[in-house]
DNA sequence: GTACAGGTTCAAGTGAACTTGAGGTCAAGG
DNA sequence: CCTTGACCTCAAGTTCACTTGAACCTGTAC
């Protein structure tokens, strides 16, 4: 067997031990087995948890991500809501740079205060635009 | 006085009444004084909130946010931060985009499952590159 | 003048994503 | 054989950004 300890899952991937107990009881991934109690797991694993990251900087929730792994599932739904996420994607890029473009000129500003500068309350207004539409609440990882 | 009274402030904003509570708590906003024991804003406020909203979108902690609020503080340090906190945002809008760009082909692809799109697996390759360094803890707001 | 909508405080609850702690197990090394 | 260290389970704790509930107060309308 070329199957993994937990231990090597967590040192190669950088997900902590954990966590990777916290995943397989949500579902998120599985382990192959046990060797005496102890979990082993498929090196397939890694790539899994490289897409759990990703789904997670893309701002999804754990649930949504399992769901997306789902074996069964009606694809057409998925493909929608892949849809949906991408264009949301877009809304946060386009405040996110406002919000960057903002930032920088605030850095190299006189002003005494980011309150008092005018260029950027300008972007800042700018980019703030559309706030009633926030998106749904969420949360993203602690760096390790 | 024109000030505004809680309940404009939070039908103007659309940040409910509680939250600005909480904000004013915080010391992220503050109320100019009090009808009876109604709060009063100054109008002004409705500009900080945008900025809170942006702030929080470009996920800062509310923390962060009223620090960079602050009006003591020692402004050079303040530049800094804000260079920092740019660049930052820089890294993250290229993984978002990537993640976009991604999840755009997902939807058009024709593999049953996300695992077995090899076009989908390699932009995850891409836009997952220093996993490791994932941006620090934060929270975003619900839709209101 | 009194009812009451809508404000007030303070404490506790919520949900996401984990972490931490207590107490237990067990495979490998000496 | 026995210690040890890394794993196990399960429950409870943590952080963030609020929300909700209970008990209370008050300006305004009737």
């Amino acid at each position: 067997m070329n199957d993994l300890d937990i231990a090597e899952v967590a040192q190669r991937s950088g997900v902590p031990a954990s966590a990777l107990r916290f995943y397989e009881e949500k579902g998120l991934i599985v382990s192959t087995g046990r060797r005496g109690m102890r979990r082993l797991f498929d090196p397939g694993v890694l790539e899994r948890l490289a897409l759990i990251a990703l789904g997670q900087a893309a701002g999804f929730t754990l649930s949504e991500i399992a769901e997306m792994f789902a074996p069964d599932g009606h694809p057409r739904i998925e493909r929608e809501r892949l849809t949906v996420k991408a264009d949301e994607l877009d809304r946060r890029i386009e405040r996110l740079t406002a919000m960057r473009d903002g930032l920088r000129h605030a850095a190299s500003c006189p002003a005494p205060s980011l309150l008092e500068c005018p260029t950027f309350l300008r972007i800042a207004r700018l980019a703030g635009k559309g706030q009633l539409q926030l998106p749904p609440r969420r949360a993203v990882v602690r760096a390790g």
